[in-house]
RNA sequence: GGGCGGUUAGCUCAGUUGGUAGAGCACCUGCCUUACAAGCAGGUGGCCACAAGUUCAAGUCUUGUACCGCCCA
C-alpha cells in the first residue's frame, strides 16, 4: 500500500485506470481448455448496432454482469463474449440516409465507389449496387461497434472482447447458412409461392413475430349487391377498393338472414363479376350486416378461406401498394360488363390503396351502390412493426421455416428451461399456443445473410423454383449472386438453361436465433460447442421472448434436439418518469456516457443492480446520487481501515480474540451465507441489499465501536484483535461489493489485498471457511446488544441536541443475568463509544437503559 | 376481448413460509466527532388502489372491480 492515500475520491481517473489495466491483463479472458462444469456461459445479446445506446442497455447488461462477476469470483471459467447485430433494416435505413445512397440490385459493382457522408432528401438518394451498398453498411457498423464498446468497457462489462462477432461476419454467415442447410436437410425448411404479409414501404415479406396491430380510424361503406336470381343484400366493408378482387361472398351457416342465398350467385356491383355466396364459420353474424365479401386478399381469413375453397386469385394490390393494371373481361376478371367494369378500375389503377379507396366510394355513390352514408369507425390494422403502411397480403416466393407443426415440443422445451422471474415462462407459452403462421425466413432486403441457394432456369428462362440447388457445405459462407453452383460456370447466369441466384437474405433472426451457436462454433469446432453449450444464461428483455428466444430455442431442438440454455434472466425496461416506454420517436431516450462521467460507473452500476429482474424501473436521475454515496463511503471507510492498519502486516484471522470482534465475525458469516444463497438464486438484488445493510453497518456501528481501540497510540492484544477484525471485516465486504462496484473495490483492493497484483475479479468470493479458525464468541448477539445500546445513546444525545462526543454521566441497565454477561463482555467498547462515564446493572426481564447526560452547558 | 405483471411514505423502490409497516431520496432538528460536511446522529411522514371472502391474525392467500404497463387477438 502506498504511503499516501488520498483525501479525495476522483471516480473518473480511478476508473479509467482500471478499465485500461484489465484491458491490458486479458482479465476477462475464457479458457477454452478448461471443462464444461468448471465453466459459466452467457448468451449475451447482440445489441443492434443503430445510432446510440441508452440508459436501458447499461440496466439490463449490467445485470448481467454482475452475475458473471459472482461466478467468476466462485473460480467459474466465463465465457462471457459480445456481439453485434448489425444486419438488418434499421442499418439499412440508417445507411441510406448517412450517405445518401439506396440499393438498387439490378446495379454492377462499381470498385471505385466511395461513400461520402452528407445529408439530402430521399428522392435524390443515388442509386448503388448491393456490394457498394454492403460496404456502406460495414462503415457504418463498425464505426457505432467501437463507440458501443466503449461504453460498455467505461460501465466495467467483464466481457472477454477477444469473443466477438457480427452477425453479419463470415463466421456468423458461415453459421447461418450451415443451420438453413441443416433444415434443408431435415426437411423442416421448404419455399413455397403464398399469399404472405407483405410490407409495401420497404417490399419485403415480414414474419407474423414482426407484425403488430395498431388502431386506426377506418370506416365501414355499406355496399349493395345484386343476386343473380334477383334481390340484392348488403355487405359492410372497411376496404371497398378490394371490390374487384372479391371471389365469393359469405355468411355464418347458422344466420337465418341469408338461409336461402346459400348456392345462389351474387353480381359485383360496378365490375359485374359473379361470385358464389357461401357458407363459412368466420363469419360473424353481429358483425356489419353479417355478410361479407372475400378478396384476394384483405386480410388472413381471406387467405385462410381462399386456401380451403377452389377459387381463383384475383390480385390487385401490386408490391408497391399501388392498384395493378388489369383487363376486365377474361378469367379471373369476367364481368357481366367488360366494358364498364374497365371504366370504373381505370380510376383507380395505379393509385395507393388510400386513394383507392375514396375513389371507389365516390363511385360506389355515384352508382347509388351505398345503402348509407360512410360510417366512420376505429378497428386495429395489422402493420410490420417498423413500417408506416398497412401490411398487404400478396403471393411471393418465400421460405418458410416449418414451426406449426412441433408446437407441443416446442411448448416441452419452453418448460425444460428455468426462467427469471418464472411468470414469464407464460409469455412463452402464450405466444407458442398462438402461433398461426410457419416462420417466414426470406427478406426482400440487401444487407443480410443470403440464402446458400440457387434456381435452375429452363429453357425459356424461367426459373425452377421446385429444384432448388443447395451450395454444399464446404463452400460457406457463400453468396448465390456471385458464386457458382456445381456444375455450371458464371457464364450460364441469368442464362436459359443456365441459373440464377436466390436474390433474397434471410430475416435477422433466422441468424440472432443462433447466437449460442455462433459462439460456440456449432458447425466448426464440436470440442468448444460441448464446452459452452447449451449454454448456462440467455439474459434478455421481455419483449422478445416471442422472437430472440422463442426462435433460439426452435433452433436448438431442430439441430441438436437440446435446449440453446438453461436458464433465461429476463429483465425490466428504464421507463421514462412518466413511466412510458424509452423511444427515440417520443424523444425520451437518455443516453448513458454523461451519467457515467457525473455519478461514475460504479455509480450507475449500483442503481441498476437495485431493480429485481423482471422489473421496470421509472427513470429518475437523483436516484443516481445513492450509489455515488455508497462509492464515496467504501472509499473513505476502506481509507480509515488502512490508516489504522499503517505498515502493519496482515494479519491472520485468530489474532480475533475479543469477544465483540468475534461476534462481528458471526454476523458477516450469515451475510456471506445469505448473499450467495441469493446470488446462487440469480438474485443479484437481494444480494446487494444485504450485502450494502451489512456494509453501512460496518461503518456506522462496528467502525465506531472499536475505532478508539484501533487507535495507534495503544499496541496490544486487544488492539490487534481490532485491526484484524477490520482487516478481514473489510476484505469480505468489498469482495462481496465487487461485482456491483467493480472498480473502487479493485482500487481498495490493490492497497493491501492484491497478493502479486491479482485483481479482486479473481480473488475468492468471501467463504465462512476463512474463519473457522476464529473460536470462542461465536454469535453475532454481542453486535446486537452493542448496536442497540449504542442507538439509543445516540438517540438520547441527539434529543438534548448536543454533540455525539458528550459524555454520559450515568448508564442505567436494566436486564437479566444472561444478557449481563454479554453486556460486560463489551462494556470497554461501549464505555468510549459512547463517552460513558459511568454504569449500574439492575434486574430486570427486558433491556432497558436509563442515560444520564453530563449537564449541558447553557451557551 | 385473452394472457402476464404492477398499484406500499411527497419521489424511487424493498417486504421470504400470513404474525406489531421498511430503505434511500426529499423535508425538519441538531452535531466541524483525529475515515468521510460528497459527512454524522435523530425525527416527521402510510386506510399497503378499492371491495368482499378465508383466518385467532392479511401488504402477503382467494374472488371481483378500477387504473398503469407489456404481449397477443
Amino acid at each position: 500500500m502506498s504511503a499516501e492515500l488520498p483525501k479525495k475520491y476522483h471516480h473518473q481517473t480511478v476508473e479509467e485506470k482500471w478499465q485500461q489495466r484489465w484491458s491490458e491483463t486479458d482479465l476477462y479472458r475464457w479458457d477454452p481448455a478448461r471443462g464444461r462444469s468448471e465453466t459459466f456461459s452467457v448468451d449475451t445479446p447482440p445489441p443492434t448496432v443503430s445510432g446510440s445506446l441508452h440508459i436501458g442497455h447499461v440496466f439490463s447488461y449490467t445485470q448481467t454482469d454482475v452475475q458473471v462477476r459472482y461466478q467468476r469470483m466462485r473460480g467459474k471459467n466465463i465465457c462471457y463474449p459480445m456481439g453485434w447485430d448489425d444486419n438488418g433494416l434499421p442499418t439499412e435505413r440508417r445507411v441510406q440516409h448517412i450517405f445518401g445512397i439506396q440499393c438498387d440490385p439490378t446495379l454492377p459493382y462499381d470498385p471505385t465507389f466511395v461513400p461520402e457522408r452528407r445529408s439530402i432528401n430521399p428522392h435524390e438518394f443515388t442509386p448503388v449496387s448491393r456490394q457498394n451498398f454492403i460496404d456502406a453498411c460495414q462503415i457504418v457498423t463498425q464505426d457505432d461497434e467501437k463507440a458501443f464498446e466503449q461504453t460498455w468497457r467505461k460501465l466495467g462489462l467483464s466481457v472477454d472482447w477477444s469473443l466477438q462477432y457480427a452477425t453479419i461476419n463470415d463466421h456468423c454467415r458461415h453459421t447461418s447458412q450451415a443451420s438453413f442447410l441443416d433444415l434443408v436437410e431435415k426437411k423442416w425448411v421448404y419455399n413455397v409461392e403464398s399469399p404472405g404479409m407483405w410490407d409495401v414501404d420497404f417490399q419485403t415479406a415480414v414474419a407474423q413475430a414482426e407484425i403488430e396491430d395498431r388502431e386506426k380510424a377506418g370506416a365501414y361503406h355499406h355496399i349493395r349487391f345484386d343476386i343473380e336470381s334477383g334481390g340484392d343484400f348488403v355487405i359492410a366493408t372497411t376496404r371497398p377498393e378490394l371490390l374487384a378482387a372479391c371471389i365469393a361472398v359469405v355468411a355464418h351457416p347458422d344466420d337465418p338472414r341469408y338461409q336461402d342465398l346459400f348456392g345462389q350467385y351474387a353480381i359485383t356491383p360496378l365490375f359485374g363479376a359473379r361470385v358464389p355466396i357461401l357458407p363459412a364459420d368466420h363469419a360473424e353474424p353481429d358483425k356489419g350486416t353479417g355478410i361479407l365479401m372475400v378478396c384476394t386478399f384483405g386480410d388472413a381469413m381471406d387467405v385462410a378461406w381462399w386456401k380451403q375453397s377452389e377459387l381463383p386469385i384475383k390480385q390487385v394490390i401490386q408490391r408497391n401498394g399501388s392498384m395493378a393494371p388489369l383487363t376486365f373481361g377474361d378469367a379471373p376478371f369476367d364481368s357481366t360488363a367488360p366494358e364498364d367494369a374497365q371504366r370504373f378500375y381505370d380510376a383507380i389503377a395505379g393509385t395507393r390503396v388510400n386513394k383507392a379507396r375514396r375513389i371507389m366510394a365516390e363511385l360506389l355513390d355515384e352508382q347509388g351502390r351505398l345503402a348509407q352514408a360512410i360510417e366512420p369507425t376505429q378497428h386495429p390494422v395489422k402493420f410490420y412493426e417498423k413500417g408506416d403502411s398497412p401490411i398487404e397480403f400478396v403471393p411471393t416466393r418465400q421460405w418458410f421455416v416449418s414451426i406449426l407443426p412441433h408446437q407441443k415440443a416446442l411448448l416441452a422445451q419452453g418448460r425444460k428451461i428455468k426462467w427469471h422471474p418464472p411468470y414469464m415462462l407464460d409469455r412463452y407459452e402464450n405466444w407458442v399456443s398462438g402461433l398461426n403462421q410457419d416462420w417466414c425466413i426470406s427478406r426482400q432486403r440487401f444487407f443480410g445473410v443470403p440464402f446458400p441457394v440457387w434456381y435452375p432456369l429452363d429453357a425459356q428462362g424461367e426459373p425452377q423454383f421446385n429444384e432448388p440447388l443447395f451450395a454444399s457445405p464446404d463452400q460457406l459462407p457463400m453468396d448465390p449472386l456471385t458464386d457458382v453452383p456445381a456444375g455450371y460456370t458464371e457464364s450460364q447466369r441469368g442464362q436459359a438453361n443456365g441459373f440464377m441466384g436466390d436474390p433474397d437474405v434471410m430475416d435477422t433472426w433466422a441468424t440472432s436465433s443462433l447466437t449460442p451457436q455462433l459462439i460456440s462454433h456449432w458447425h466448426q469446432d464440436q470440442k468448444r460447442h460441448q464446452q459452452i453449450f447449451p449454454m448456462d444464461i440467455r439474459p434478455q428483455s421481455h419483449e422478445i421472448i416471442r422472437t430472440w428466444a422463442f426462435y433460439t430455442i426452435v433452433k436448438a431442438w431442430m439441430h441438436d434436439q437440446s435446449l440453446p440454455w438453461h436458464h433465461v434472466v429476463i429483465s425490466g425496461w428504464v421507463l421514462d418518469p412518466d413511466r412510458k416506454k424509452m423511444s427515440k420517436s417520443k424523444g425520451n431516450v437518455v443516453t448513458p456516457e454523461h451519467l457515467l462521467d457525473t455519478y461514475s460507473s460504479d455509480a450507475i452500476r449500483y442503481w441498476s443492480a437495485k431493480a429485481r429482474l423482471g422489473a421496470d424501473t421509472a427513470y429518475d436521475e437523483t436516484v443516481f446520487t445513492i450509489g455515488k454515496k455508497l462509492v464515496t463511503k467504501v472509499f473513505n471507510a476502506s481509507k480509515f481501515v488502512m490508516l489504522q492498519l499503517g505498515d502493519t502486516p496482515r494479519l491472520p484471522v485468530d489474532h480475533i480474540t475479543m469477544p465483540l470482534d468475534q461476534s462481528y465475525v458471526a454476523s458477516l458469516r450469515i451475510v456471506i451465507q445469505k448473499s450467495t444463497t441469493a446470488f446462487e438464486a440469480l438474485d443479484y438484488a437481494s444480494a446487494i441489499d444485504v450485502i450494502e445493510a451489512a456494509f453501512w453497518e460496518f461503518c456506522d456501528y462496528y467502525i465506531e465501536l472499536v475505532k478508539t481501540r484501533a487507535y495507534k497510540e495503544e499496541n496490544t492484544l486487544k488492539r490487534e484483535s481490532a485491526l484484524a477484525t477490520l482487516e478481514w471485516g473489510l476484505s469480505v465486504l468489498i469482495r462481496l461489493l465487487a461485482p456491483f462496484l467493480p472498480f473502487v473495490t479493485e482500487e481498495i483492493w490493490s492497497w493491501r489485498f492484491a497478493d502479486n497484483g491479482r485483481s479482486i475479479h479473481v480473488s475468492e468470493w468471501p467463504s465462512v471457511d476463512e474463519v473457522v479458525s476464529v473460536s470462542g464468541h461465536n454469535q453475532p448477539d454481542l453486535v446486537a446488544h452493542a448496536k442497540h445500546m449504542l442507538s439509543q445513546i445516540r438517540g438520547a444525545k441527539s434529543q438534548a441536541q448536543t454533540s455525539m462526543k458528550h459524555p454520559v454521566q450515568q448508564l442505567n441497565i436494566g436486564c437479566d443475568s444472561s444478557t449481563k454477561t454479554a453486556i460486560e463482555l463489551i462494556l470497554e467498547d461501549l464505555y468510549r463509544a459512547g463517552s460513558i462515564d459511568a454504569h449500574e446493572f439492575h434486574d430486570s426481564d427486558e433491556l432497558t437503559l436509563d442515560i444520564r447526560l453530563a449537564e449541558v452547558s447553557s451557551s
